[in-house]
DNA sequence: CGATCACCATGAAGATTCTGATTGTCGATG
DNA sequence: CATCGACAATCAGAATCTTCATGGTGATCG
């Protein structure tokens, strides 16, 4: 796993430089854009921390650059939140962005989410998986019931996916909501309840697979 | 899990102690940086929440003292974005920061979300254990008995699965009651004998493994 | 405006706790 | 070494409390 690390303060480069490895990265730095796309397209990283305001060629510029050749996951670092603007998060295939100042555990959060996603991405693509006659697809966003096309809400599907990525362990409310909902998510337990109710509704007789564990959570038993 | 609340405003105090409390965190209370210092450095807090401006001793020069002998979790309340200069958090390690006025369901957040990054770190899911016919699956939530699916209420897969993880360590009640049941139970002690007579039930002649220390608890016993 | 979602009230199913009676254990003692 | 007393553990079941599925409501958003 190697990094590479574009900021023009070098006290900043240090420090996510040191986080990262003791995260067990390998790490290169750059600079400045110029030298960051360089780099980037002379190798294969499996992940890029990009700084924004950077003298030579901000940020952005770099990304589309890199963008060109390489699709290597790219977190961006931002002074201040507006300095993020959607529009260019969208259209460079930015997978995520932190505002500084930042604390170095929370980048290395996000910094293995965005790995691990890619990482799960790519291994569970073309892999649908089937349950006696259920059949989901994740990377297609598809649900067969009984080779009938399930039409679910957004939520059913992150809820299923998300189960079913960690079936047969049980999962709390309070997990589900943090990883299903995101950790912001201020809401109620019985939240949960609804969409599991509504997800077993979708699944027809496959509801069964969606276990209750009552006084904790849920389960997909296959 | 135990957490340590620093501000020298009471009223802040109060608030984030019973929200943290409601979550099933106990919470200490230190009313300065110094006060602070010492109580982090006397006992093993999961997570602390400091406070940056205080009397007598600053967050950050708390936080670095306390970084001195412990790696405990650190989320700082700041007052302005401002104050969190990024040199102290970086120094300092900071797992995350709050600004106020910050609402306490935001902070209960990132409190969950700081304790669970560490713990998933170590603690992920456990490969299910075998003592002779008795199957324990933790992860899963399953128990067989020779073979056998075990359909057990939610206090007996707690208290057993306490009593396996702390196989071959005697147990009192009170540690029992404090830890399977809560340490806000007030309850009597007798209700570690019904449920671990319902648990001898349950696991049929595998009852042996669970053994009565005799004017002292219980022990698992592999 | 329709789809989706969060949240609430409700009641039934289920789990927990307590009580008080019973049984078991162990050391002291005649 | 048999017995007794004191205390500890076990047990059954009734009363109480919790939890969850459900249906409905209002808010939100495209």
């Amino acid at each position: 796993m190697k990094i590479l690390i574009v900021d023009d303060e070098i006290n900043i480069r240090n420090v996510v430089k040191e986080y990262a490895e003791h995260e067990g990265f390998k790490a290169d730095e750059a600079g400045d854009g110029m030298e960051a796309v360089t780099m980037a397209k002379a190798q294969d990283y499996d992940l890029i921390i990009m700084d924004v305001m950077m003298p030579r060629l901000d940020g952005f510029s770099a990304c589309k650059e890199i963008r060109k050749t390489k699709d290597t996951p790219i977190i961006i670092l931002s002074a201040r939140d507006d300095e993020y603007d959607q529009q260019h998060g969208f259209d460079l295939g930015i997978d995520d962005y932190v505002t500084k100042p930042f604390s170095p555990p929370l980048l290395m959060a996000r910094v293995k989410a965005v790995v691990s996603r890619r990482n799960s991405s790519r291994t569970n693509v073309t892999e649908p998986m089937t349950f006696e006659g259920l059949e989901i697809n994740m990377s297609g966003r598809e649900v067969y019931v009984d080779g009938k096309r399930a039409n679910m809400t957004p939520k059913e599907y992150d809820l299923l996916f998300y189960l079913v990525k960690n079936r047969n362990i049980a999962l709390t409310r309070d997990k589900l909501l943090e990883e299903v909902w995101g950790y912001d998510f201020f809401g109620d337990d019985r939240t949960v309840d609804t969409h599991i109710k509504m997800l077993r509704n979708s699944l027809g007789e496959y509801r069964k697979f969606i276990v209750t564990l009552r006084g904790m959570g849920y389960k997909f038993e296959a």
